[in-house]
DNA sequence: CACTTGACCTGTCCGC
DNA sequence: TGCGGACAGGTCAAGT
């Protein structure tokens, strides 16, 4: 799925594209995408406006003017993608990167009363939309657990590092990915911050000294910085809200790029298996 | 509690 | 061209 940056990007561009759209209708395929009862879409969806759209960790908030909203996680091949009535006008340049909507991947559609629509796609079904109370958000089990947003002005390396405490006797790469230790952190960014820290992802959390934790968080700001300005990374079924791919990949410096010399050193990188997730590192830069 | 592994799904790619 | 297996940007519920 998309990871934070590609979750940030989708946001922006929702964003800008559905707030102060009015829900006319809401159609899903089956229960497990969208669990909530008719009679509370009929409630609390239907008739109402967006408000505005958030972001916590992976996850994506749409709130309406219901006092309800949409909480939703793309997990690993989701998309959200708006379709304007300009979308299937002939020559759009975006015809070739989406074709019409709805598809067999899409699992939950809002159209609007302006007859715009913004459709649920996900090809593996892991992800999922649900509708709640806009006030019991903060008390759901998820955001309760989930560390700190590693782009906030706020965070700092000492606090980056004090998050690890708990989870010394694991990998370091499993718990970058532990969702409860920092936020938003998944398979992509968790490589290319760990190469750019000279940190082998199966080193034990315990052998990291601060100065490797320091380096790490300046890493991991910085590449998921340039990948939200980048519009996020795509591999065949990211795109954006408005169905467009986001060009981190051209940036990577190890991600997929098994084979290839590391930019740093130019030893070949090497794929391997950490944390049960494919892992990229350069076996020189990063050693155990 | 912390840690690891398999399960959830569909589609694609790679080797025989 | 077909088929089996591995694998894919993420969590969860189980097991130890």
């Amino acid at each position: 799925m998309p990871e934070l940056p590609e979750v940030e990007t989708v946001r922006r561009g929702l964003s800008r594209l559905i707030i102060g759209k009015v829900v006319e209708r809401e159609t899903h395929d089956t229960p497990k995408g969208f669990p909530n009862s008719t009679s509370d879409v009929v409630e609390f969806l239907l008739g109402a406006s967006i408000i505005d759209v958030r972001r916590r960790a992976k996850v994506l908030m749409i709130d309406l003017s219901s006092g309800y909203s949409l909480l939703i996680h793309l997990k690993m091949t989701g998309q959200l993608v708006f379709v304007g009535e300009t979308r299937f006008g002939a020559g759009h340049p975006n015809d070739s990167l989406v074709n019409e909507l709805p598809d067999k991947s899409t699992r939950v559609t809002l159209t609007f009363t302006d007859g715009t629509a913004l459709f649920f796609n996900d090809q593996r079904k892991f992800g999922w939309v649900r509708l709640m109370p806009t006030i019991e958000i903060p008390n759901i089990d998820f955001m309760q657990k989930v560390g700190p947003e590693p782009l906030s002005d706020s965070f700092t390396a000492k606090e980056f590092m004090q998050r690890f405490t708990r989870r010394a006797k694991t990998n370091i790469k499993a718990a970058l990915l532990d969702q409860s230790v920092v936020a938003g952190v998944g398979n992509i960014y968790a490589d290319e911050s760990l190469w750019g820290a000279k940190i082998h992802p199966s080193r034990l959390v315990g052998t990291i000294t601060e100065q490797e934790f320091t380096t790490l968080f300046h890493e991991l700001r910085e590449v998921m910085n340039l990948a939200v300005e980048k519009g996020g990374s795509s591999n065949h079924t990211y795109v954006n809200a408005e169905g467009k791919k986001g060009s981190y990949m051209d940036f990577a410096r190890v991600f997929r790029r098994e084979g290839l010399p590391c930019p740093r050193c130019g030893t070949t990188i090497e794929k391997l298996r950490v944390a049960g997730r494919g892992t990229h590192i350069c076996p020189f830069c990063q050693q155990l």
